[in-house]
DNA sequence: AGCACGATTAACT
DNA sequence: GTTAATCGTGCTC
């Protein structure tokens, strides 16, 4: 039976949160009681105002202040002119840090996946950290929501345990500009793509 | 008030 | 491989 996961599990160094990510799921509940999820297969870390490669490296903002908040809370942005991400706030209140959700594998509710999506979707579902977002419908209005809360529509469930050896790591994505040593810190997180291959989710569709 | 840019994607050569 | 799309955000003037 799978169990919510809860703010403690988010409350850790993020770097081991983003690794645990890996194989757990994520679910939306529209209205009507319907339920969207996947598997997550690749996250990122994102530690601090020291990570120059992280949205807190200026400071707090309006729009990236959600990532100072307690963790278990969303931070939703806004990129390109088009696009929304979606991250779990991590650490301890007053420090900011995340793990952006970078894929997934669709579990349940494809249909509406595919609805959301358009046309494109039958290319790349919910590999992408945008293309995820819009297959779930999240956008800004779930920015700072408390994905812990009991009533939470979006919120993470245990989902299959990856081992060690079927997870690789490797450079965050898309920091072409960042300097090192942030640009190439090893703070991506996925799962092993012949690891991957193999899994059809039990989770039922 | 104006401006450069982005933790991306889709379409194209 | 390249590049246009598209606009909120944070910075400068």
């Amino acid at each position: 039976m799978p169990r919510r996961l809860t703010r403690r599990f988010f409350q850790r160094p993020t770097l081991s949160v983003a690794r645990d990510l890996l194989g757990a799921r994520l679910v939306r509940i529209e209205r009507g009681g319907s339920r969207t999820s996947g598997l997550i297969v690749e996250a990122e870390a994102y530690i601090g105002s020291d990570d120059l490669g992280c949205h807190a490296r200026a400071g707090r903002t309006a729009r990236n202040a959600s990532m100072w908040g307690p963790a278990g809370r969303a931070y939703v942005y806004f990129t390109y002119g088009m696009h929304w991400c979606l991250n779990v706030v991590t650490e301890d209140e007053g420090f900011p840090a995340a793990v952006l959700l970078r894929a997934l594998l669709p579990v349940e509710g494809q249909v509406a996946m595919r609805r959301r999506r358009g046309p494109a979707g039958n290319r790349d579902l919910t590999g992408g950290p945008a293309r995820l977002c819009q297959a779930l419908g999240i956008e800004r209005g779930f920015d700072g929501q408390d994905l812990c809360s009991p009533n939470a529509t979006l919120f993470l469930e245990t989902g299959i345990t990856i081992p060690e050896p079927d997870v690789s790591k490797g450079p965050r994505v898309g920091l072409n500009k960042v300097p090192e040593p942030w640009r190439s810190l090893p703070w991506r997180f996925l799962i092993r793509p012949s690891a991957l291959a193999s899994l059809r989710p039990a989770g039922g569709a």
